[in-house]
DNA sequence: ACCTGAACACCGTTCAAGT
DNA sequence: ACCTGAACACCGTTCAAGT
């Protein structure tokens, strides 16, 4: 464990990858995807047009269509560069529950501060989802008990929850949006619990099935 | 109750609305909507135009404005409609799992043969849901024990689950899609148990804190 | 290779003009 | 009152032409 960690930050410092120019004179992709975002958190998804994009970096149309051939090729960026800062596994420790929470929690507050990436994100995730997170959170649940069955229901249960709710407006943030008074985040964090409680009796299940088959 | 159902199919055999014209010639809002959902069904709210529709409907782009003055709101119509066509709260028996589960599949079905109307639905629940349906799922769930914030919580994962699960793509319906070679149906129905299983669970605590208060 | 800017086909929306 | 069809301001995308 400590060895990975090592690894991972040494392996970050010292990266100068083989022949990758650092800066490609001119527009490079990392650029591109930053004034993206800050374009996305400022007017959403449904403000973000390949010209004011353009205008943002301080090229002509044409010149941004030559480093991302299509508005969707775009946002597919845009949409890996979310999901990667989602926390990463190596950090995780504690109760298979807060890991959960924790990672839901993570992707709502990243999601939720680029209105109208959720539904783009959640329709591209197999993807977009980085490898590690997927293993990670697959790997949590198995060891915590449950049947494969299970863990894709769970999934599917937390993962298109999550989806629901951001698409329906800013949950988290300095945007967070309230519903006939009730504060969205306590609400979202209250049916996140539920959730975990139907997940916490399918645990149960599963072990009792195992017992059963010893 | 019987007195109920019979005079819901009276009342809609015998209706003659006062002065309602039954046909106004021309464009009627019914016509439009209908036109729009079939549309719709076939390639989705992105494939939605108004001059589609107008086409459809026989008629030039400015008649079809005259009657619904944006796409918004003819969206609104559209998502009412779909909404006012979820089981009628008069049919439901059972207990409240069932009934739950019954209203969330049918809205599933309904909204699965919509592509893309799913987000614009619950991007406005409040405004387009029937209050029928919105106060017989809140009895449901305070007749079977539950407390307001538990029922605000459970609700919301229902909800947001269902959206996240049709936005996603459509899952019910002729053009069920499949997941790495998972059945989508059958996993939106398991997530659903799931979350069934965590509201039963919060059932068992609001008894146990409605025990120790007496 | 990278960039420019005009052009194309589409969209939602508006509006003077007809009946 | 209801409808027509041209027009406007925008989009995503393409592409000949420049450097």
């Amino acid at each position: 464990m400590i060895v990975s960690k090592i690894d991972l930050v040494s392996s970050a410092e010292t990266s100068h990858e083989s022949a990758e120019p650092l800066e490609s004179r001119g527009l490079s992709d990392r650029a591109i995807v930053r004034a993206a975002r800050e374009i996305i958190a400022e007017v959403g998804v449904g403000g973000l047009t390949m010209r004011r994009l353009s205008t943002e970096l301080g090229v002509a149309l044409g010149a941004t269509y030559h480093h991302v051939a299509t508005k969707h090729g775009l946002l597919m960026l845009v949409g890996k560069d979310l999901y990667s800062e989602v926390t990463p596994p190596e950090r995780m420790e504690g109760p298979w529950q807060d890991q959960l929470k924790t990672v839901m929690l993570n992707l709502a507050s990243i999601v939720g501060c680029h209105p109208g990436m959720a539904n783009f994100m959640m329709l591209h995730v197999d993807e977009l989802i980085p490898v590690d997170l997927n293993v990670m959170v697959r790997d949590t649940l198995l060891e915590a008990g449950f049947s494969e069955r299970s863990i894709a229901a769970v999934l599917s249960a937390f993962f298109f929850y999550v989806a629901g709710m951001m698409s329906t407006g800013s949950v988290v943030g300095p945007t967070a949006t309230s519903i006939r008074g009730q504060n969205l985040m306590a609400l979202f964090e209250d049916g996140l619990d539920v959730i975990v409680a139907g997940a916490e009796a399918r645990l149960a299940e599963d072990r009792k099935q195992k017992r059963a088959r010893r």
